[in-house]
RNA sequence: GCCCGAGUGGCGGAACUGGUAUACGCGCACGACUUAAAAUCGUGUCUCGUAAGGGAUGUGGGUUCGAUUCCCACCUCGGGCACCA
């Protein structure tokens, strides 16, 4: 055996497991399937950065481990390459972006195979490929066919410096989440996707999937389910809609608040006397923008409709009403009942503006609701979608506009409408995507009476693509379907979806949005996509600041994986830090992943070369993997070192505790070397617990030991029960709660012997001098605590 | 403001269900090997104390034979939501 290269050695397997394809899934095999599942990356100029392959090492681990146990995996990779950063790069350099799209996935692929993931790249799909936004085009059609897809002229946050509309998900503390540019409203007429007719059920299916509780948390607050009531008052003739979740406080109701879009502002224009003063209100509150309305230090405004009141159902009692700022008109029903007695910002608001604060008693809720004429009802905080983008590089929507028929889908047969090969791509400040000047592109003919008509120049935000892809893995090829459904259902859902925490409230919610509506469509299986989801924390620069080319902290895995090795990168990836958890990188660190890898060939060496190899055991004690090892390796038996091994790492696996199996892994392996014998078939099961860490050196070692299949399609090692056990514990004696000293026990002696033991102990007589034992305290095989 | 998550050596971090706090790794120091260096191996490395022993898991209390773990209050950091009636 020679010496560690782990450049040839690396670039040998992953050759010839490419060449095996043995990281092909089988769609007709006999074997249980397991779908896992890592986010798509987008392929952006700047290459990788090694927080990209953090996730897809985890989950290569828990694929390389599946495989091992008998299941028939499908782990898939692909690029969600439509997007901003690519159409303004070839804005600025006057490149094509499909040009620019793939020499980015060209480089990303180049890397990611350099660190061994075992990635189906037989699936490999893109959501810019005309053959793969065909059906994000037609899943678009089946929305517009059932209604749920929509142009509607609302006012949406708009972006000044990306010169396109957002989503509500897409805006962040009132900027732009992409640019950090402060978000303007605009009046715009937008295509939209009906979420909101989906908020019930996504919230509650949330109970039949296993996701981390937070990522749960987190939907659920966005979905933002209340219970409340709708209750009417009179304004003279008319009524005003309120909902309120505390209807029992409807007797402290002392005035009413609009908001100041409410339409009744405007209808009851005629009989409010101070109609100058109100409308100059709406005038400011219109111009402000979502950071002026949601500052911190902001005091509550508005302005009292002066000449009209409005009458309080449950008392018949006249009272005020105002339009505020505070009351928003896109929740609930526009206006609120304030009760300044139960509501603190209703209080803030009767205070500045000397309105009556009562007392009144609470009364049945449901009673009341009932008597007043109210009906209970449900509100959610959630949106409908703002699906429109002003810009070139995403699918074009598949809409024609007919000057008669009006909004006319494209026929399915002519999906995909390709996007037009254009020379500039420059957004317009009209708010007009560039496609608009494309005439030729533009000007059609309508596809039901074949007069004059013009194509829908919007395209789909980034996250349409990205909202069915883990369907298209199941069976990227099909032309006539996006997926066929017998192996749709036989891959999915979903097994296990990792992915990070940025995207709980947007793709993750998309994705499962569209999902549902698939399923109601009977076009899929299963009502969720994913069983489960976990996430990963980011790594972050050296120092423990976020990694970008403008601070200059970006590491670059290619060099890595040329100094140390792609199993040294992967085994540091691991072992940093928790896998859920953010980890500043440390270059310095690294060594010590190196330092394992090197050890472990050593052993390997010494095994192949026969000067380790011996059968049977020797020891009699092994220690807990993750306890002190306490030197002596005389009173350890190796053997049972290696079969708790083996089952912590199976274990830790499961939970994602990467970093306590390396750690447990690395002990073991530090006894072996000072072991003088291993029996080869136990390190063997050592290589094979670590292959899904370091997949290709025990690859090698694995098979200059003989083996002649890969030991990726090895049977998992599984643990023995009696060799975990200890015949022999040290239990730790405490006296009055501080650790005094030792004792070795059997693991079987009864508690009445140990105590009598212990007792006995010069240690504890020394303490125990003069004293009584008050209490024995035995946790078993662990301590005994005797109270003085 | 509200809701999550976290706070442990010089550093990244361990610790099962309340049971030896600081595993594993980095760094550092010393030693072996070497002409020397690197690599490797070994030993040590929370803190005060010569020792016996004492003190430390953000701070202050509590429950308990025993608390990093549970409870209460507070401080700091990270994340999410943010006038949602």
């Amino acid at each position: 055996m020679k010496e560690y290269e782990h450049l040839k050695l690396e670039k040998k397997w992953q050759i010839l497991w490419e060449k095996k394809g043995i990281y092909h899934a089988q769609n007709n095999s006999k074997k249980p399937k397991y779908y896992s599942l890592i986010e798509f990356p987008y392929p952006s100029g700047d290459g990788l950065h090694v927080g990209h392959p953090r996730p897809y090492i985890g989950m290569d681990i828990i694929s390389r481990k599946r495989r091992m146990e008998g299941f028939n995996v499908l782990y898939p990779i692909g690029w969600d390459a439509f997007g901003l950063p690519t159409e303004n790069y070839a804005i600025k350099t006057g490149k094509d972006p499909r040009a620019v799209t793939k020499k980015n996935t060209d480089t990303f692929r180049r890397q990611i195979k350099s660190l061994g993931v075992s990635f189906d790249w037989s699936r490999e799909i893109n959501t810019t490929d005309p053959k793969y936004y065909k059906w994000t085009q037609w899943i678009f059609l089946q929305f517009l066919k059932k209604g749920l897809a929509y142009k509607a002229k609302i006012a949406i946050n708009w972006c000044p410096k990306d010169k396109t509309g957002l989503a509500n998900e897409e805006v962040v503390g009132g900027v732009c989440e992409r640019c950090g540019t402060p978000v303007e409203k605009r009046e715009k007429e937008q295509w939209m996707l009906a979420i909101t007719k989906y908020a019930e059920k996504l919230d509650k299916d949330l109970d039949t999937v296993d996701y981390l509780p937070q990522i749960k948390l987190a939907q659920r607050n966005w979905i933002g389910k209340s219970e409340g009531a709708e209750i009417e008052f009179l304004v003279g003739k008319k009524i005003v809609k309120v909902f309120t979740t505390r209807p029992d406080t409807i007797l402290g109701a002392t005035y009413l608040v609009l908001a100041p879009e409410h339409e009744l502002v405007q209808k009851l224009k005629d009989k409010i006397k101070n109609w100058n003063e109100v409308e100059k209100y709406i005038k400011e509150i219109k111009n402000k923008t979502d950071i002026e309305r949601t500052a911190e230090d902001k005091t509550k405004t508005g302005v009292e409709l002066k000449g009209i009141k409005a009458i309080n159902p449950a008392n018949k009692e006249e009272i005020s009403i105002w339009i505020a700022d505070y009351v928003l008109a896109t929740y609930g029903t526009g206006a609120i009942m304030a009760v300044p007695k139960h509501d603190e910002r209703d209080r803030d608001f009767a205070q500045k503006y000397n309105l009556p604060i009562v007392d009144k008693p609470l009364v049945d809720a449901k009673e009341i609701t009932k008597k007043v004429g109210g009906k209970m009802v449900v509100k959610f905080k959630l949106r409908d979608w703002v699906f429109s983008r002003q810009r070139y590089w995403g699918e074009p929507i598949p809409v024609i506009h007919c000057e008669k028929c009006g909004i006319v889908p494209v026929p399915e047969k002519n999906l995909p409408v390709e996007l037009p090969k254009i020379k500039n791509y420059e957004p317009t400040d009209s708010g007009e995507s560039p496609l608009a000047n494309i005439s030729k592109w533009v000007n059609t003919k309508c596809p039901k009476c074949k007069g004059k008509a013009k194509r829908e120049t919007d395209t789909m935000p980034n996250w349409a693509g990205s909202s069915w892809y883990y369907l298209r893995y199941a069976d990227p090829k099909n032309k006539k379907v996006f997926a066929d459904k017998k192996n749709l259902k036989y891959w999915t859902p979903v097994d296990w979806y990792n992915g990070g925490n940025e995207h709980t409230t947007l793709h993750l919610l998309y994705s499962r949005f569209w999902h549902k509506f698939l399923y109601n469509e009977g076009l899929v299986s299963t009502s969720e996509p994913y069983k489960k989801r976990t996430a990963h924390g980011m790594i972050l620069g050296e120092g423990g600041v976020k990694m970008s080319k403008s601070l200059g902290n970006v590491i670059n895995p290619d060099e890595i994986v040329k100094i140390y090795g792609a199993d040294t990168l992967r085994v540091y990836e691991m072992f940093m830090g928790p896998f859920n958890q953010s980890v500043a990188w440390s270059t310095e660190s690294i060594i010590g992943a190196r330092r394992f890898i090197e050890k472990v060939w050593r052993i390997g060496k010494g095994i192949s070369e026969n000067q380790k190899n011996f059968s049977g055991p020797r020891f009699s004690e092994a220690p807990n993997p993750g306890q002190a090892v306490q030197n002596s390796s005389d009173f350890l038996s190796i053997r049972k070192l290696f079969h708790k091994t083996i089952k912590k790492v199976t274990e830790d696996i499961e939970e994602m505790h990467f970093n306590t199996a390396i750690s447990a892994m690395m002990i073991l392996a530090t006894e072996m070397e000072k072991t003088e014998k291993i029996e080869t078939e136990d390190f063997k099961k050592f290589l094979q617990i670590l292959s899904p860490f370091a997949p290709h050196i025990t690859e090698e070692i694995w098979s200059i030991l003989g083996e002649k299949k890969s030991i990726n399609v090895s049977l998992w090692p599984r643990w023995d029960k009696d060799l975990i056990q200890d015949e022999n514990v040290k239990i730790v004696v405490q006296i009055n709660g501080k650790v005094r000293t030792e004792i070795f026990i059997k693991s079987d002696e009864k508690e009445e012997e140990i105590k009598e033991q212990t007792i006995k102990n010069e240690v504890v007589l020394r303490y125990l001098a003069g004293g009584e034992a008050k209490k024995i305290i035995y946790v078993k095989n662990r301590l005994i605590n005797i109270v003085v």
